[in-house]
DNA sequence: ATTTTTATTGCAAATGATTTGCAATTATAA
DNA sequence: TTATAATTGCAAATCATTTGCAATAAAAAT
């Protein structure tokens, strides 16, 4: 799993770094929830792999972004928040404690292809559900 | 419409003055096109109806939104966009002009009602289709 | 119609997320 | 092992948005 976004990020031609090397690895353990810039900062191991600035995790978000290892995937109260872009999902997100679940299902594919036809390009789709979780309701 | 709008508001107990005349009478005419606070400051008319502060406006939008008049549609880049909440709309958005169209259909009833069996309360979603739109493709 | 009360405004300064310039560092190519 | 070019950390800059406060204006009370 790592293996493979480090490879894609070493074949777009960047340098595997230790910030980097650690930003994927919590990706790579993230289950599909959505992060943050400082929910990934706090899950990096300042101990052994990196303490890295945040400015680099924006950096390499970005970067990430670019080369479309991850996806931007909400943002929540001014926040952005990432995810893998390797699977296609949606999430429904509460409202209060901002905890996320993912979903399995989509069936907006047809709807872009509509779109398709009346001439758009590069069509994607973002879907979030939000609320109070069971928790907060 | 702008008459029903004025009327919510005054409803809901706060005072009718000239932004939050004029800032209404925007999203009146705003044919469900999402606005961020800039763009609505972009359309007042200084010279008539009122020469306001863009933190006024954010603050009238914080009201309209919390009395329910207008919701906030999609998050931009980081800019928050607000339509008015009368529909429950969609749209597509071009990724290059960021041109908007809104969209009628939604289908997306059926899953909120399974959220609630799971004990979610007071569930929405958020759906945006973006691309590239035929004459920027 | 005038005054009083209280919400709302404008301005400027504060905030919070994100970006950027630059010198120092480090991964990779040579 | 060294050279070189990308990447980093740090601090300062930026951008959207919020907030404190004194001045103003809308609606309520007279």
């Amino acid at each position: 799993m790592l293996e493979a976004l480090t490879k894609k990020l070493k074949s777009a031609g960047y340098k595997l770094t230790a910030p980097r090397l650690g930003i994927l690895r919590v990706f790579a353990q993230s289950q599909g929830r959505p992060m943050s810039a400082e929910d990934i900062f706090a899950q990096l191991e300042p101990r052994n792999e990196c303490r890295c600035d945040l400015a680099s995790i924006y950096r390499t978000l970005n970067l990430l972004e670019f080369t479309k290892i991850i996806r931007q995937s909400d943002v929540f109260g001014g926040v952005a928040h990432y995810e893998l872009a390797g699977e296609h999902r949606h999430h429904i997100i509460c409202r209060s404690c901002h905890k996320t679940e993912p979903l399995k299902l989509c069936q907006l594919k047809e709807q872009e292809k509509q779109f398709a036809r009346l001439g758009y390009r590069e069509i994607s789709h973002r879907l979030e559900f939000s609320g109070l979780c069971p928790t907060c309701a």
